[in-house]
DNA sequence: GTCTATACGCGGATAGAC
DNA sequence: GTCTATCCGCGTATAGAC
C-alpha cells in the first residue's frame, strides 16, 4: 500500500477517541475533524465503522504486546516485571482518572452493545493474563499461576474503576502499594527461582 | 399525581435497559416497546432522555439503600453484613456475567459521555462506600475504615469486570472466597466489638 | 393520559468529480 | 487518494387530535 499514513492516522485518532468518548459515542465527524480529512474520504480506507474498531483493537494488541515485551526485557526479575504492570495505574494515572482502563471499559461497552468485536477485544485481556501467568510460573507458582494472574488483573481493574469514579489519587497509591506487598508475600512463599533474589521466609498460609 | 404506574413502568424498564444495553444505546423505541406505550406518550412523563436517566439513578439510589438497610437489619454482625455485600457477585452472578456491575458500568459510561448526571451516579458508589465504612467502624477499625471500604469495593468491581470479560464462574467464586478470608483476617486483627463473636488472634501485619 | 403524525438533526454510508 | 454532494434511517423531540 502506497500511503498508509492516513489510514494509520485514522486508527490512531480513533483509538484515542474510542478510549475517551467510547466507541458508540465517537462519530466519523469527530475522527475526521482531528485527522483533518473529509468524512467521505473515510470509506476509501474503511468500509464500515466496525472495520475501524477492528483495526483499533488490532493496534492495541500490537501496542500492548510491545509494551509487555519491553517489560519482559527491561525487568531483571519476574517481580520487577509484575511491578511494571502494577505501576501502569500510576504511570497512566491521569488518563485512567478521566476515562478508566482502556481495555476494561472497551470490553464492558462491547458487552452491552453485544458487538461482534467483543471476542476480539477479549484477546486484549487475555494478552495480559497470559503474560502475568508466565511471570508467576517463573516465580515457581506453576500450580496457581493463572489464578494469581487473574487476581492481580482483577485488582488492577477494580482500582482503575474506582479511581475513575472517585478521582482519588491516594486510593490508587494505596492499592498499588498493597498489590506490591501482596506480590512480595507471594515471593516469600514460593520456592526460589532464577533471577529471584529475595530471601526465603517460611510459608504462611492465609 | 393520579396515575404514577406508567411513569414507574418507564423508569423500571429504562433501569433494566440502561443496564443491559447501556444508556446511550437504549432508545425511546426500545423502552416504549417494553412498556407498551407510544413514543409520543413519553413526553407526557419526561421532558428529555436525561430526565429519565435522572429518575433511573434516583430509583437505583432508593433500591440500593433499601437493600443496604435490609442487610443491616438481617445481618447479626458486621461480618455477616459485609458478607452480604460480597455475595452479590454470586447472587447476581448471571447478570454480572452478561452485563457487568450496574453501578460500575453506568459510572464508566457517563464518565466517557462527560454527562451531567455523572456526579449523581457517583452517589451510588458513595452509598456503598459509606455503608461499608460503617461496618468496618463497627469492627473497630475507625482509623482505616474508609480505606478498607474502598479496598473491598475495588475488589468487587474488579471481579465483576473480569467476570464479564472472561465469563468464568470459578474465578468469581475464588475472588469471593478470598474477600471473605481477608475479612476474617481483619476481624482477627481488630479489637473485639459488639456483635462480633470471633476469637482473637494476635495481630499479623502484612 | 394516550395516541398519530411529523419535524429535525445527526450519523453512517454511497456516488461520482477531481 | 481526497474531495463535495447526497441519500437514508434512526433517534430525540414536538404538535395536536382523541
Amino acid at each position: 500500500m502506497a500511503n498508509r499514513s492516513t489510514r494509520d492516522d485514522i486508527v490512531g485518532v480513533a483509538d484515542d477517541l474510542f478510549y475517551r468518548k467510547g466507541f458508540e459515542h465517537t462519530s466519523f465527524a469527530d475522527i475526521a475533524e482531528l485527522v483533518k480529512i473529509s468524512r467521505g474520504n473515510f470509506y476509501h480506507h474503511f468500509k464500515t465503522k466496525d472495520d475501524i474498531l477492528d483495526a483499533v483493537i488490532q493496534k492495541r494488541l500490537v501496542d500492548r504486546n510491545a509494551m509487555l515485551e519491553r517489560w519482559e526485557s527491561e525487568g531483571k526479575t519476574p517481580v520487577e516485571r509484575i511491578c511494571s504492570f502494577i505501576d501502569i495505574l500510576i504511570l497512566n494515572g491521569e488518563k485512567i482518572k478521566l476515562y478508566g482502563c482502556p481495555i476494561g471499559t472497551l470490553t464492558s461497552e462491547l458487552a452491552k452493545l453485544n458487538h461482534a468485536a467483543r471476542e476480539n477485544a477479549g484477546r486484549l485481556f487475555m494478552l495480559f493474563r497470559i503474560w502475568l501467568r508466565r511471570q508467576f510460573v517463573a516465580l515457581g507458582r506453576e500450580a496457581d499461576a493463572d489464578a494469581l494472574a487473574m487476581h492481580l488483573l482483577s485488582q488492577s481493574q477494580g482500582a482503575a474503576t474506582l479511581f475513575n469514579a472517585f478521582q482519588d489519587e491516594n486510593f490508587v497509591q494505596r492499592e498499588v502499594d498493597q498489590m506490591k506487598d501482596w506480590l512480595k508475600a507471594i515471593v516469600a512463599k514460593a520456592p526460589n527461582r532464577i533471577g529471584d533474589k529475595g530471601p526465603l521466609h517460611e510459608p504462611v498460609d492465609g
